[in-house]
DNA sequence: TGCCAGGCCCTCTTTAGGGCCTT
């Protein structure tokens, strides 16, 4: 990859698509082999919409995911292990998720906010790629830009969606499919930093 | 641990509505 940038994928499970109020449920990152996830207790309850579709489920301050427990990290725990990870590319990070822009982003940074980290996380990450709108500009005429719909177009594949990690995992592997040049990647980044 | 949104794009548009994408 001819990039400058360190592109890291990652993929947020939430308690629901409101990103005014929605918590964390699920943070994960890949770039190249290196691979980051965390779970948290989310601090709020889990919309029955997200736990449809996540998976996710909690009792008595537990977090199960498909009714198996799964260990969770205080979110700023997730969240300083996460710079770290992004720290230790030793390069300005450029952070690629499908509906980045609308989603991931103002999710991401609100939390960060919350924990005032989102200085520390500046230092390191550039901005977004959002490969939603980078696929729906290079590749006219797919009926769906879903990342499900993406995978099975160019890949041939199913797999786990709506786990971070393996979400995170396949936008790795479709982002490497489609190869865009510098010029698609540059339209599709955004800084969406609210000071 | 019950519930919850909104910006963008398209068109049978612009004095609007509906579908898509994310959980």
């Amino acid at each position: 990859m001819s990039y400058d940038k360190t592109i890291v994928f990652f993929d947020l499970e939430t308690t629901g698509l409101d990103t005014g109020v929605c918590d964390l449920i699920q943070l994960s990152a890949i770039s190249g082999n290196s691979v980051f996830n965390a779970y948290t207790l989310p601090r709020r309850p889990i919309s029955s919409s997200a736990a449809e579709v996540t998976g996710c489920t909690v009792k008595d301050g537990q977090l199960f995911v498909r009714g198996t427990p799964v260990r969770t990290v205080p979110v700023s725990d997730a969240l300083t292990s996460f710079i770290a990870f992004l720290r230790s590319f030793r390069r300005p990070v450029l952070l690629a998720a499908h509906n980045a822009r609308l989603f991931d982003a103002p999710v991401l940074i609100r939390v960060l906010q919350q924990f005032h980290l989102l200085q520390e996380f500046q230092q390191v990450v550039t901005g977004f790629l959002d490969t939603f709108l980078l696929s729906k500009n290079v590749y006219r005429g797919l009926g769906s830009y879903s990342q499900g719909n993406l995978v099975r177009h160019f890949l041939g594949e199913t797999y786990d969606a709506h786990n971070a990690e393996e979400d995170a995992r396949m936008l790795q592997k479709l982002f490497n499919a489609w190869n865009p040049g510098s010029r698609d990647i540059s339209r599709f980044i955004y800084r969406t930093y609210q000071v």
